[in-house]
DNA sequence: TCAATAGTGTCTCTTAGACACTATCGT
DNA sequence: ACGATAGTGTCTAAGAGACACTATTGA
């Protein structure tokens, strides 16, 4: 940033908020965590259902991402999911109260061992189902959050075709036939199975661990685990959009 | 964004600001625009270099992006530029006046008949030459400018490897061997003209107009132009890494 | 006719899709 | 043995790199 004028403060400041979309796969689909606004009268969009966010707290958070991670915390206990920032919206009028602008992250989570807190605000926290293929959840939602929602599905499902982000809403320890399915569940479509197993082993972003799945119906099938959880491993060609050529 | 708390205003709010990372092909160069910070003693970093940027007018800017237009306009006269959102960047210590985010944009423009403005502070405005490959210019900034810039020209890199971006470094009409050489500035290496020629033909992102250049030493060039400028196209597959297989 | 740049044709190698095939489990 | 899912082999087609080739200008 930089100043371009002499005073230092009167200028009037937006107000700051950071606003998380966290996805998880559930039941065989995507899902999204929702909270619902507090019904009192004087809070904007009462009863309807939001994005979990808030303000950034400049006592606690040293950084936007700290603020994003510790209300992820809040609201889901997990630690170290996979995070990013997706934007920042900001106008007059996409909050009542004033001239806001809301950084916008988007988190992937395993479906494991998630306990939903409810806020200090007693509001209620929810898993979401998103129909397969769509890129929202043909419902209103407050402020401007059901653009925020389609925006990170879009990013998400753009990003999955050349990298590996779909592991990170499995547990640790996965099959590849799981893998698969998670990239169906985000891509809505079917995946050819053969030229899949190439790819993502061909790209080196997954380790084979020495363990099979048991109790299963049928054949085992090998566990894997990303060979590092921290870093998002982009592959080296994309997957097609389907049918070759035409 | 949602509100967690009782309590409306009495949060401290951090300060925001939009900050633009310019750039253009000059001189068969890739340069960005940079500002020089005035010497006031009191202003930080006083005499340093730095992104061209400011508060937003809550009066003036309707949205994020109209403020970093009018910004731009402001510098160079330009009014319709490729303009995208680079991300913000948000902490406690990265500006000395207390906890500020910043949205940094980017913003590709031709370099054609572009005036610099000076600032309303006399401070100076000047193109400085990014070294080819590089992702700084190898000096200190102001603020964490230097970070900001670095992952603009990350950003710009990676985009070029499947989009049309280098079109808009470019005056309006262009020759394919123009648009070749700004690949080649972008991206820090040569580029396979015959490949380069097929995919961007392919991609049908650009028009043949209906001249060629002349004056010219040797043999003309066909003219062609951005189908749609308002929009960025993707190219259905991306630009290899240089010598295939290996 | 030559130098220089614009623009094309074609060979090869790699890879994604398709799909049939084999492998390994519980019952 | 059989059903079901896990996992592999192989054929084909298309795109990208490489590079030699042709085309069109000014001098």
């Amino acid at each position: 940033m930089t100043m371009d004028r002499r005073v230092l403060v009167p200028i009037e400041r937006p107000f700051v908020t950071v606003d998380l979309v966290i996805l998880t796969v559930r039941n065989d689909r995507l899902e999204v965590l929702l909270v619902r606004r507090p019904a009192t009268t004087g809070e904007p969009y009462p009863g309807l259902w939001a994005l979990p966010g808030g303000f950034i707290d400049v006592g606690q958070d040293a950084t936007l991402e700290d603020c994003a991670r510790r209300k992820l915390r809040e609201k889901t206990g997990v630690e170290s999911p996979y995070l990013e920032q997706l934007g920042s919206y900001g106008s007059a009028s996409r909050d009542p109260r004033g001239w806001s602008v809301t950084q916008v992250y988007f988190a992937l989570i395993p479906d494991e061992g998630i306990a939903l807190r409810p806020g200090g605000n007693a509001d209620t926290a929810a898993w979401w189902s998103i129909p397969e293929g769509s890129t929202n959840l043909g419902m209103d939602l407050a402020f401007d959050h059901a653009a925020l929602l389609t925006a990170a599905l879009e990013r998400l499902r753009s990003k999955v075709e050349y990298t590996s982000l779909p592991a990170f809403l499995l547990p640790r320890e996965f099959t590849l036939p799981e893998l698969q399915r998670a990239y169906e569940i985000v891509l809505g479509r079917e995946v050819e199975k053969s030229a899949f197993r190439r790819r993502v082993l061909d790209a080196e972003v997954i380790r084979k661990i020495p363990k099979k799945t048991r109790l299963t119906e049928r054949r085992p099938a090998q566990l894997y685990r990303l060979k590092d959880e921290a870093n998002l491993k982009t592959f080296a060609r994309a997957f097609g959009q389907g049918k070759r050529g035409g």
